[in-house]
DNA sequence: TGACTTACTGTATATAAATACAGTACCTTC
DNA sequence: GAAGGTACTGTATTTATATACAGTAAGTCA
């Protein structure tokens, strides 16, 4: 569960919506809508969308043509920037078609299963090279090997850890010493892992 | 292959192209596409829309907003990555529905410019929290402004260094005290920036 | 040398498409 | 039996956006 419960015609509107977006690969016109529907009228289209948007299926842009964004939709991605082989010594310009792959942010490269990405606060993991600000990656699943990097969940916080094990007691540890442990059974309130974290990012002011 | 080769301009709009369908579930406007790489006039995005249309790459229709198809090979298919917005408190299920935006990696995220990636060896910027294995992505320029981190080709050898001003000396330094600091002018061989970096990626095992 | 391509700026116009307002009809729920 | 949600028709207006034309500058080709 989750979202609202769809009418007939309101499930029927998204899945045209999908296959339209597709197909196509941009979002039809509320006048295409209405004649692939079979109506003569722009009104009936609005409402609907109006109602896929306040149930959180959809999300327009007021003004602006063909822009509906299905939610909770995979989609395709980019292709990349090059990355940069070997650099040929005296050459006067930067060849970048010397480049060996591409680097691409999908599930291709971070593996299988569900993504998401959290903004890191605080510097807990900065030992480990993961600073206040950096976007992690992060590969949802409620389980994860010693030694691992975690997404936990703490009361109603998300924090960046390792998992280690210490004798008998799994529990997470922050790189930086300055931060406690905390055992991953019998706390209070119950940590709670929401995924393994399997890449970083970062922009440069 | 199959396409014709790309420019450079040419590859980066379709990267655009690509990333911001994946985004946002919809193609871009010409004035989008122009306010995303800076131009000030549309005709610059109509001359590569049309380079990128004679080559294959995309299909058009004529007089219809947004209406741009991506053809060709099949792309990497993928999510953009949703970002984790605030973590409701006591949620049985992880709503991921609940992101504010998705996390991309292309030129359109990273500012204007030509863009590359490299592969850092070694631990030189450790303490600046880029890690042996790292990629960081660079904006493409052959200057920048001390405090910048920048990749500047030294021999043979691509390197990641601070640029920093010491009195009237420019110079590359290291975050790493260990490594010594590198006159941008007057040193044998002749230091080069290739580009400013703008980003770090990471993937862990 | 001149023709051609790439890569844009700048201004103007036409139009596809979103918005707005005023209705009708039917079905629940309080 | 009034109030609200769903599911539309019909017409008018506004605007976001595509198109068109004129031009500059640099690089490549033959």
């Amino acid at each position: 569960m989750g979202l609202p419960a769809l009418t007939d015609r309101q499930r029927a509107l998204l899945d045209h919506l999908a296959s339209f977006v597709a197909k196509r690969g941009y979002a039809p016109s509320l006048q295409e809508i209405a004649h692939a529907f079979g109506f003569s009228s722009l009104q009936g289209v609005k409402d609907h969308l109006k109602a896929l948007e306040r149930k959180g299926y959809v999300r327009r842009r007021p003004g602006q043509r063909r822009a509906i964004t299905l939610m909770g939709q995979p989609r395709p991605f980019a292709t990349g920037i090059p990355i940069l082989g070997r650099v040929p010594a005296g050459t006067p310009q930067l060849a970048l078609e010397q480049y060996d792959e591409r680097l691409t942010l999908d599930t291709a490269t971070l593996g299988p299963g569900r993504h998401f990405a959290l903004q890191v606060k605080g510097d807990s993991m900065i030992h480990a090279g993961i600073h206040d600000g950096d976007y992690v990656l992060v590969r949802q699943q409620d389980t994860a090997e010693p030694g691992a990097i975690v997404v936990a969940l703490l009361g109603e916080d998300a924090t960046v850890k390792y998992l280690r094990r210490r004798g008998r007691q799994v529990r997470l540890e922050a790189a930086n010493p300055a931060y406690r442990p905390i055992p991953l059974h019998g706390h209070v309130p119950a940590p709670r892992i929401l995924g393994r974290v399997v890449g970083l990012y970062r922009t440069f002011r």
